[in-house]
DNA sequence: CATTCATATGACCCTAAAAGCATATTAGGA
DNA sequence: TCCTAATATGCTTTTAGGGTCATATGAATG
């Protein structure tokens, strides 16, 4: 499943933002989220399959964690849509540029 | 029809991307993207319902394009993903915000 | 005003996948 | 070893939505 289907349930969003802050058992999400067992059970196997998170076992426990690029495709797809911000990087760029280029460390001198 | 399930299906994503460059009728579209009109037609509909795109009348055709955000719940949730970015825009408001207290507003050129 | 081009809509079929309930698995504690 | 807690899995039902083909609408053009 890929990340757009991924994310287009409104479920496994509430899940990824759980886990956005910290890790969490599965009865930690439950309790949070207010679901049945079973249905996370079953989100948290397709965020699993789809790469989103991990889980490790920890006794009878399994902590779930995302990874640390949850949505590849997504972001990649989401990016140009972004333009303001796309827009405020460039001037990034183009400021810290000009700071290398004739200075080490100190404010860029205007003339 | 929610922003996370309109760019779930990709079709819709293709027609997203091919409008995002400039407007287009939708012969133009099915030109591009090699897609049976009544499928193309339909996604328009479910785009412009979900306000992604609009239409205007030109005799016969009818010329899509991007409205000014088209995907405003994906781009807020999708957010926080952006470590990366966020970090630098970050950063760029610290630089900008140095710049302008002791610059007035030259650009530095390019020498 | 009849025809043709551009687009929209309707009816249908088909598949993916979400939810619910029951049951299996496995680990830790009595 | 038995019991219970934590989680996973199977089965079934239901629904939303995508695709296709056929048809409708409406504007331009002869």
């Amino acid at each position: 499943m890929d990340g757009f289907t991924l994310i287009a349930d409104p479920t496994r969003r509430q899940i990824l933002d759980r886990l956005r802050g910290a890790g969490s058992d599965v009865g930690g999400l439950i309790a949070a989220l207010g679901l049945p067992q079973p249905l996370v059970s079953k989100h948290l196997k397709v965020l699993r399959e789809a790469g989103a998170v991990t889980a490790t076992v920890a006794g009878k426990r399994r902590i779930y964690q995302l990874t640390a690029d949850p949505l590849p495709d997504v972001l990649a797809w989401v990016t140009p849509y972004h333009q303001l911000w796309r827009d405020s990087l460039d001037r990034l760029a183009r400021v810290l540029d000009e700071e290398e280029e004739h200075d080490e460390h100190d404010r860029p001198g205007d003339r």
